[in-house]
Order: structure tokens, then C-alpha cells, then sequence
RNA sequence: GGGCGAUUAGCUCAGUUGGCUAGAGCGCUUCGUUUACACCGAAGAUGUCGCUGGUUCGAGUCCGGCAUCGCUCACCA
């Protein structure tokens, strides 16, 4: 048969730019990912949540983890024939985004406030289209097989819809209340951020010991603070009620300094009492503690107790001000107004040391709140903000019952009557995240969900203020605050409420005023224009970013009416709860938790998914965290322009450990030799590893670069003689190998199984054959069960071992001798091409691909027992069934097999005979009823002459199972010398090894309690060894040691 | 300070209910380009599995202690 040595049409190595473009587009031609609503009858449905990117910038290799491992997820589920659903999407993200675009127009020396609102929303909205647009082609690149029709952005219709309708639901049952606060308060930006977007920084500062005399003139007490600067604000002194001093301090008042306000001591618990306790901070007390209730946390808390006054002393960008409720203000005062805090920390400091009332500074090195976003120090702000009830328990309870039990440690809150669909449903991967999902819930707060910002959902509430004198005096028993006890009052709405208006009052007794707030909910115009004809206005501030991701599980879907947006109809029935979320770990109190909490409250107690992954961190080769924000992350197009994109994705896969975060070194490469090379690295201002914005040619020094670092920090700018210089790194290199490897093993594959045969069963096969089938077999298992468990790089590994150790150096090597001469064999082959390809796929999806046409050209692969349906594309063909191709025999006579040539091929080497020259084998005849059947492999991959049965010759001798094989005609009389060598070490070896065997044997408690397969292994090994310790021992006397 | 994780070959990392005479990739040494692939093949070297006690017939794996590194929560007296 004339078989072509290779197939002309591929060339000789896989050159991925130049394929994957128009692989893409069969994907994009044949609408893979695109899942049609409702489902079919009796299909199975299988969904993965793809967490949205924000629009704030491109995607760095941490997403590309991120989006392989789901898309290796989806595209298993997808050929074992689930209906899979992976919705792409993108996320307004409120601050980072409005951030960003502030930053950029500061470029140009504008600031948010010269536009109006509308108009600045427009620029945010040009930036999100720019970026949105190149993070969903980032995400297509890397292969991902999303359900690209079913594109969302937090800010769609229906995602507005959701957002409004569950505003609405929250508000009407009491889950959302609005208050005066203390909040964190981002003062560079002038809006509020929840708790968790605070990041808490070491800061080296210092304690200061103020002097507050007594009002009765009998002295003073000194009081230590880290910000002196809120003095202004303080209206008590504490001390602890077992302070010795406290007896006589009891009833009297403190002068507070050049505000000369008469504050009251009060006893309170939670003082430290000066060098007492544990607590580091005794250290450094006095015992006696200010209280500033508007401007800390713990004060506000002191204040509360014993009712002190609140007394803001800061505008919203944090300067000091009589304008937001300080009114007490005394002309000593009047020179600090308008100072920034760090300035007036200063001038206090000046004035208390100028009256002598400065007692002491001391260095104190401590952590401080800051912005995650700014990175200002966050302060503590008295204002009126929006929060979630989260802490009820239809919200936080329910999160901590959906907690798999054996993840949970202890029991959750009971539910009050019995138990409820989603209950107990929800596992971490890892395990020990379900941990911190649960401490997060144990130590939750109320979540503070208004964002004084421009940019995201507005709150859907109009309001308006009325004196008692026109609205009515509330009855006693309602208190300050929120209320929904409306019939009292006499504004307009009061009395109406249905299922599109929910009204709540918030009543202020000190100023003697009630705010009426209206929620409205969606498609109810005519009552907005009506509140707004009544002098009601809406609510200025938007929802934070999380409030809309949070409900993206169901807002993608349709919730809350899905016949208004037909395209998602059947959506919720299917695939809510979904399968799979995978995420990083930062994610899991801001996003995973309230979309748990949301999804359980809208949907009867329905879980958004039911697995959470959580994968590893990528970093750069410091360690650091690849992010935005430092300029430190690569762009996934950077890898696949110098790797391809399947490298970029086997090497993701391969990394996805369940431990460990990732490090990826980087490379650059040259944009004027392509060449790639280790950069020059520098500290950065915030003291991270980052590389310097200019770097030379590794060639040509006079020749220089632009980083990515240099251009997103605005310190460098490519030009034509400067160009950008993408980023690269070695460690995708084996991925590129592999895939190159595949590609030629295919190649070669192709050229040889022209003409397959048809195989009526296996057990007509030889055992190089079976001995393949049964490995695919095995492979494709470990696969399934790799990534059901989500251990992805298992499954790399199994993918990899199957295709380079499996396939090409033993499967291919041995049957090149007769495939030529055997169909069967060449259905066996070209149908183990088919069925590799088919597990390569999820992880691999462009080369196998790429080669798909090619292998169904050859003929209709297939065999008995085996499960393939036949497909145009390999991403939509079945995953396969291969149960039937187990076969413990052929691989059992294989590894004897393959330990032979091993052995042969050690000898040869270490005989030094060369490459080329054929021997003659002669071996026993147990031996030659394992080669026998395999002889053409045999002779081929050993490059012997011929095999003959074991005479007197002498020659090279091999021990095998302890059997002797003598190679013979090498040219070269055997050294005499260094065989003896060999031998006495490969005696030492043994007798060692034996020793141990003998001796675990001997041990009466290894013998009664190991279970029985190990000590008969053990006695195996043992007996091989002996034999072939008598073999070695022989050979050496025979040299005439 | 609380919690979690890591420490295995020169480097990056596997090693899932204890059975290992501890693996992979890269790198290194030697040899090999007529015959799929030099993004290749063959052969080889390299480890007191951080330290220290304990449990066990048996510990890289389980438990206690210590050391170093990382993440996270708390902490503006």
C-alpha cells in the first residue's frame, strides 16, 4: 500500500495565528454555547455562572484562569450532551468604573464636576462600551464557548428590572431601611463604601496625650488619641468604672479645650484601663478615652450608652466645617474651619502644645481603614444612607443553612418550621472556604447599599420632607427613624400603597420633621410623575455595584418577568439553581454570599448554584498579585500571540491546583527581534516589584521599549521608535510543545491509517492495540472524575500522559512496522486519533479542531464497544463511552513489554553500542511468549536484527524478571571491567533491597495487620528480586570476579 | 492578636481516605537529525519531603510543638 509519508495539506508544525482565527468562526457559524429556551423535554440542563468582569479595564491572566477552567467545565458538560448554559456578561462596577474615567479626565485637568450628570454619565458609558467590548473579544480569543447571544451588562433592561423589583420587595418587607449612620466614608471620591471596601493598612503614626482640664478648675485628665483632630467633635470623657480615679472624678466635667464645650465623664466598660490587660493598647492608655461619637465607630457605641451627642465636625471631603452639624462653635475655633484633617491635625497639636496642654507624642505604628478604590484613609462619617437588613434571618440565616452540613462547623440558626428546598445544597471546593463563607455571615453587619456616586442604579425611591406642623405629630410609641406605620400621617401617598408604591416615614423628633419615602416599583411612570408633581424628588445616590451582582444569578435570566423579555423565557426553570460557580477567593463575602442570600430570599429558598470553586491566585514572579490597579497584569493576547491560545490554556489548566496560588515570572518580547528576554524590574512608589516603563533591546542598547507598566502608570507612551513590548513567559512553553506534539502525532496518524479496516471485536486485536484502547479508557475516566471534583490539573495530567507517553512514544513507535500491513490496526489508530481528540477537546479546543476534518475525512472511525457518535465539529461531537475497551490483560503484558525494552535500550547505552548498530536477541523461551506476539515492535523500537532462542552465546547481558537476555553482535568485545562494576552496584542494589523486603516481611505486625494484597506484593517483589539477585551474582562469576 | 494556607530535586510544582524503593515539567550530562515532531527521540544524574516530638507493623501523608513565608479577619486609646 502506498501510504504518503505525510499529509501535504498540514504543515510540519502547528502554527496556531494562523488557524485559530477561522476556528473561531466555525464556532461563531454553528452558534456553539447557544442554548435554546425552554429546554427540550428529557434533556438534562447544566449551567455555569461566569462571574462578570468589570468594565473598569482589559482582562489579565488571572481571568484567563478563571474563564479556561470554565469553559474546560462547560465543554465536557456540553459533549457528554447536557444542555449547557454560560451566559457572558460584564459588570458596571460603580466606583472602580467612575474612578477610572475621573482618573482619565484628570489627564486633562477636568473633574467630574465641570459636567453635568447626564453628561459625565455619557463619558462613563463611551468608556464601558470601549472596554466591555474588548473584554468579551478577550474572552472569545481565549476560546471561551459562551452563549454569546445571551451577552449581559449589569446595567440592561432586565437587569435594571431585577434591580428595581427587588429594591422594591426588600423595601416593602422591611429589608431596606435608610438612616443617619456612621459609615465608612471614602472622602476623595465623597461617598459612602460598605464594610468589606475598606482595606486596613499599617500605618506609622503617632499617640498623642492631650491635657482636658476639669471645668471646677481641680485639674485635669489626660487622654491619649492617634487623631487630635476630632476633638472638636468630642462631647465625653470615658474612664472604666473599676479605674481607681473614677470615685472621684464621678459627676464632674471637662472644659474642652478651644471649643469650650462642658462635656460630662462617664464610666464605661469598655475602657482599657492604663497597663492592664492584654490588650496591646493598655500600653499606651491613660485609662481615660474621648468620645467623638460622629467620627468613630466605638464612640459612636460610648455615645449610644450613655447618650451623648453626636457632633460632626468634617465636611464630605473630610475638612473641618460648622456647616453639618456642629453649632456650637466658639471663635477660638473659627481658625481651624476649612483645614484639611491631616492640616488641622497639625494646628491642634501647635495649639495644645502653645497651652501647654501637650503632655506627650509617641510613635505608634497602627493599622488604618482605607479606600479600596482611592486609597485615602477612610473616615468615619455621620450620614443618611440606605442599608439592607441583611442580618435578618431570611437573608443571613438562610445563607448559613445553605451551607453543605459536612462543610459547616456546628449547626446554622434553625429554621422556624422544618427545612426547605436549597437547605444544606451549597460546597465549597476547597472545603475550607466553606469557612469563611460562614464566619463571614457569623460577624455580618448591615450593609450600607447607597453610593453617593453618578455611575450604577438609582435608588428607585422619591422622597420628601414635611414638618410635623403639616404632616401630623407622630404617635410617641414609634420613636426616631424608620417606620411603616403610615395612617397617622397626613402627606399625600400616605395612604396609598399597592403593588407598585410602598411608602416607609422616617421621622426626626429633633427637628421636628417626618420624610416620606416612596418606593416605586417597575413600569409605574405615572406614579413617579405623580410623586414628582407632588414636590417629591428621587433619591440622588445610586446602589452599590454588589446590590445588582448579587441578583445577576436571576437578573440574566429574566427574574423578574420574563415574558417582558421573551428571549429568557424557561431560563429560571433550568437552570436556576446552576451548577457551578467558579471564582476567586476575594469574592466569596462581596459576591457569593449575597447572591446566595438574594437568590434564596426572590426564589423560594433556590440557591444560585450549587458548587462553588474557588481557583488559585495568579501572581506575578514576586509573588504579587496580578491586578488592574498595579500594573502588573498581562494580557492574555500577549500569551496567545507568543504561545497559542490552546498552550495558554493547557498551562492554565495544568496550574489550577487546589492549594496553591500561581506564579508566573515574566518575560518581555522585543518588538524589534521578537526575541524574548528577562526585563529590568523597579520598586514602584507603593513598593511593589514592578518592571521599569523604559527597557533597552537586549541587542541593541540604543534601542528602547515602552512596558505595560510605563504605559498604564502614564509614565511612558509607545511610539513608532518606542513601541510597547508585549509580555511573555517561559512557563507556557511545554503547553506550546504539547500541542505541537499532538499536532504531529495527528499528522503522522492521518498519514497511516488510509483505508481503515472494520474490527468485529476487540479481542481479534493484538495486544499493542488493546493495550492502547484500554489506556484511552482509563484516561477518559480519570478526566471525568478530574473535573467533576475540580481538580483541573489532574485532568491536564491524565490528558498529557495519554497523548505524549501513551500515544506517541509507545502506541505509534510500536506499530510502525505494521500498520502499513494491518486495517485493523489502522482503524485502531485513526479511531484512538478520533477519541483523543475528543478528551483533549475541553482543555485544547482550536488544535483538535483544527485536525477534526481531517479525521473524519479518513474514513468513519470506530469500534465495537466503543460509544462515538460521528459530529462536523468536534465541540459538539459526544464524549465517549469506552467502559467496553477496558482491558486489564493487554496493559498488564504491556508493561512487561515495556520494562524489556527499557532494559534492552539501558543496556545498549550503557554498553555504548551504537545507535544504528542491529543486535541479535536471545532470550528464554517465557520471555519470548510475552515478545513473540509483539516482534516487529520489538525489533524496531530496540533496532534489533532478529530474535532466537537463548543458547550458550555470550554477548550483553540483560536481567529481566530474573531471566538473562544476551545481545549479541555488537562490535565491541564486552569491557570486562566496567560490566563488573555494573554488576557489583546492581548487586549492592539488590541485597539492600531485599534486606528491607525480608525485613518487613519478618515483622509480625506488618504480616497480621497490612491487608493481604500489599504483603503478597511484598512477597512477589521480594521473590523477583532474589531470582534476579542469583541471575546478577551468576553473570559476575562468570566474568571471574 | 484570631483564622487559613504553604515549606518535597537547581527552578516551578504534583503526591485525595497512611502502604513510596517519593514523581512531573523545565534546567543539567551523554548520545542521536533517511523515515510525524529539534516545539524531537534515547539514556542518565540529582531529594536527611522546613525542624522537632508523638501515634502506627508502616508517616511526605495523621497529631503536638517550633521556625520561616504568604493570605485573610480584627484593630484608628
Amino acid at each position: 500500500m502506498s501510504t504518503p509519508i505525510t499529509t501535504p495539506e498540514l504543515p510540519r508544525s502547528y502554527d496556531p495565528a494562523a488557524i485559530e482565527p477561522s476556528i473561531r468562526d466555525i464556532w461563531t457559524q454553528s452558534d456553539l454555547g447557544h442554548v435554546n429556551a425552554p429546554l427540550p423535554q428529557g434533556s438534562t440542563p447544566f449551567a455555569v455562572l461566569m462571574p462578570p468582569p468589570n468594565v473598569t479595564s482589559i482582562l489579565h491572566l488571572g481571568h484567563a484562569l478563571g474563564a479556561t477552567l470554565q469553559d474546560v467545565i462547560v465543554r465536557h458538560a456540553r459533549m457528554r450532551g447536557m444542555e449547557t448554559l454560560w451566559m457572558p456578561g460584564t459588570d458596571h462596577a460603580g466606583i472602580a468604573t467612575q474612578t477610572a474615567v475621573e482618573r482619565r479626565l484628570l489627564q486633562d485637568g477636568k473633574r467630574r464636576s465641570d459636567y453635568t450628570r447626564e453628561a459625565f454619565v455619557d463619558i462613563i458609558h463611551e468608556w464601558k462600551d470601549e472596554y466591555g467590548a474588548a473584554i468579551l473579544s478577550q474572552l472569545r480569543e481565549l476560546g471561551a464557548s459562551c452563549d454569546w447571544p445571551r451577552t449581559r451588562f449589569t446595567m440592561d433592561p432586565v437587569c435594571a428590572a431585577a434591580v428595581r423589583e427587588a429594591f422594591f420587595q426588600l423595601f416593602d418587607e422591611g429589608l431596606i431601611f435608610r438612616g443617619k449612620r456612621l459609615v465608612n466614608w471614602d472622602p476623595a471620591t465623597e461617598t459612602a463604601l460598605a464594610d468589606d471596601e475598606v482595606e486596613m493598612e499599617d500605618v506609622k503614626g503617632h499617640m498623642y496625650y492631650l491635657r482636658y482640664p476639669l471645668s471646677d478648675g481641680s485639674g485635669h485628665v489626660t487622654v491619649a488619641t492617634t487623631r487630635p483632630e476630632t476633638m472638636l467633635g468630642d462631647t465625653g470623657v470615658a474612664i472604666n468604672p473599676e479605674d481607681p480615679r473614677a470615685a472621684s472624678l464621678k459627676g464632674k466635667k471637662i472644659m474642652l479645650p478651644i471649643v469650650g464645650r462642658e462635656i460630662p465623664i462617664v464610666e464605661d466598660e469598655y475602657v482599657i484601663m492604663s497597663g492592664q490587660g492584654d490588650d496591646p493598647k493598655a500600653a499606651f492608655a491613660t485609662g481615660f478615652l474621648k468620645v467623638t461619637p460622629a467620627h468613630d465607630p466605638n464612640d459612636w457605641e460610648i455615645g449610644q450608652r450613655h447618650d451623648l451627642e453626636a457632633i460632626n465636625v468634617m465636611g464630605p471631603d473630610a475638612s473641618i466645617s460648622d456647616k453639618h452639624g456642629w453649632e456650637d462653635i466658639s471663635e477660638e475655633a473659627r481658625c481651624f474651619l476649612g483645614l484639611s484633617r491631616e492640616d488641622a491635625r497639625t494646628a491642634i497639636i501647635e495649639w495644645f502644645r502653645k497651652h501647654e496642654l501637650l503632655e506627650e507624642i509617641r510613635d505608634y505604628d497602627h493599622a488604618v481603614g482605607h479606600s479600596y478604590r482611592s486609597h485615602v484613609p477612610i473616615e468615619p462619617y455621620l450620614s443618611d444612607q440606605w442599608f439592607v437588613r441583611v442580618t435578618d434571618d431570611r437573608l443571613r440565616g438562610e445563607a448559613m443553612r445553605s451551607i453543605n452540613p459536612e462543610q459547616y462547623d456546628g449547626t446554622p440558626p434553625p429554621r422556624e418550621t422544618g427545612s426547605r428546598e436549597g437547605d444544606g445544597e451549597l460546597s465549597f471546593s476547597a472545603p475550607r472556604y466553606a469557612r469563611s463563607f460562614q464566619q463571614w455571615h457569623e460577624n455580618l453587619r448591615d450593609w450600607c447599599i447607597s453610593r453617593q456616586l453618578w455611575w450604577g442604579h438609582r435608588i428607585p425611591v422619591w422622597s420628601k420632607v414635611l414638618k410635623f406642623s403639616e404632616a401630623g405629630t407622630p404617635p410617641t410609641d414609634l420613636g426616631n427613624g424608620m417606620t411603616d406605620q403610615t395612617s397617622w400621617c397626613q402627606a399625600p401617598f400616605c395612604d396609598r400603597a399597592d403593588d407598585t408604591l410602598s411608602i416607609r416615614l422616617q421621622i426626626d423628633r429633633e427637628n421636628e420633621e417626618v420624610r416620606i419615602l416612596a418606593c416605586v416599583g417597575r413600569d409605574a411612570e405615572s406614579i413617579e410623575s405623580d410623586l414628582e408633581a407632588a414636590g417629591f424628588a428621587q433619591d440622588n445616590d445610586v446602589l452599590d455595584t454588589w446590590f445588582s451582582s448579587a441578583l445577576w444569578p436571576i437578573s440574566t435570566m429574566g427574574w423578574p418577568a420574563p415574558s417582558a423579555f421573551p428571549e429568557t423565557e424557561g431560563l429560571l426553570e433550568a437552570f436556576n439553581p446552576s451548577s457551578t460557580l467558579s471564582t476567586a477567593r476575594e469574592i466569596i463575602t462581596l459576591w457569593v454570599s449575597r447572591m446566595v442570600m438574594f437568590n434564596r430570599f426572590f426564589r423560594d429558598g433556590r440557591l444560585p448554584f450549587r458548587d462553588v470553586y474557588i481557583h488559585p491566585t495568579i501572581q506575578d514572579g514576586f509573588g504579587q498579585k496580578m491586578s488592574k490597579s498595579l500594573g502588573n497584569g498581562v494580557d492574555p493576547r500577549d500569551i496567545i500571540e507568543s504561545h497559542g491560545t490552546d498552550a495558554l490554556r493547557f498551562i492554565m489548566t495544568q496550574l489550577a491546583t487546589s492549594t496553591q496560588d500561581v506564579r508566573l515570572p515574566l518575560d518581555l518580547v522585543c518588538p524589534f527581534t521578537g526575541k524574548t528576554f528577562t526585563p529590568e524590574f523597579i520598586t514602584s512608589s507603593t513598593g511593589h516589584q514592578v518592571t521599569a516603563p523604559i527597557q533597552k533591546s537586549p541587542d541593541d542598547p540604543n534601542r528602547t521599549m515602552v512596558t505595560v507598566y510605563g504605559q498604564l502608570s502614564g509614565t511612558a507612551t509607545a511610539t513608532d521608535e518606542e513601541p510597547l513590548a508585549r509580555n511573555s513567559s517561559s512557563k507556557f512553553d511545554s503547553g506550546r510543545s504539547f500541542v505541537n506534539k499532538f499536532w504531529n502525532a495527528a499528522r503522522f496518524a492521518l498519514a497511516r491509517s488510509e483505508s481503515p479496516g472494520t474490527v468485529d471485536s476487540l479481542k481479534s486485536l493484538g495486544i499493542i492495540d488493546r493495550w492502547m484502547l484500554s489506556r484511552i479508557h482509563r484516561a477518559r475516566r480519570t478526566i471525568d472524575a478530574a473535573i467533576d471534583s475540580y481538580q483541573f490539573n489532574t485532568c491536564a495530567e491524565a490528558v498529557y500522559d495519554l497523548v505524549w507517553r501513551d500515544f506517541c512514544d509507545w502506541y505509534l513507535e510500536s506499530i510502525k512496522p505494521t500498520v502499513a500491513d494491518d486495517a485493523a490496526q489502522r482503524q485502531v489508530l485513526l479511531t484512538s486519533l478520533d477519541v483523543i481528540s475528543r478528551l483533549l477537546h475541553p482543555i485544547c479546543p482550536f488544535v483538535t479542531e483544527a485536525l477534526w476534518p481531517h479525521v473524519q475525512a479518513m474514513g468513519s472511525p470506530g469500534l465495537p464497544e466503543l460509544g462515538i457518535k460521528p459530529s462536523d465539529s468536534v465541540s459538539l461531537a459526544s464524549w465517549p463511552e469506552t467502559d467496553g475497551l477496558h482491558d486489564e490483560e493487554a496493559e498488564q503484558q504491556f508493561e512487561r513489554i515495556k520494562e524489556i525494552v527499557n532494559s534492552i535500550r539501558r543496556a545498549r547505552a550503557d554498553h555504548d553500542v551504537p545507535p544504528r548498530t542491529k543486535l541479535t536477541m536471545a532470550m528464554p523461551a517465557s520471555l519470548r511468549s510475552v515478545i513473540d506476539p509483539v516482534q516487529p515492535a520489538m525489533l524496531a523500537m530496540c533496532t534489533l536484527e532478529k530474535i532466537i532462542d537463548l543458547g550458550d552465546e555470550d554477548g550483553i547481558q540483560v536481567h529481566v524478571e530474573g531471566q538473562i537476555i544476551h545481545l549479541l553482535g555488537g562490535d565491541d568485545e564486552v569491557d570486562a571491567e566496567s560490566e563488573r562494576a555494573r554488576l557489583q552496584d546492581r548487586i549492592s542494589e539488590l541485597r539492600k533491597s531485599i534486606g528491607a523486603l525480608k525485613g518487613r516481611l519478618g515483622n509480625p505486625g506488618y504480616v497480621e495487620k497490612a491487608p493481604a494484597h500489599l504483603v503478597e506484593e511484598t512477597r512477589k517483589t521480594l521473590e523477583q528480586s532474589e531470582a534476579d539477585l542469583v541471575t546478577a551474582e551468576d553473570s559476575l562469576r562468570k566474568l571471574g570476579a
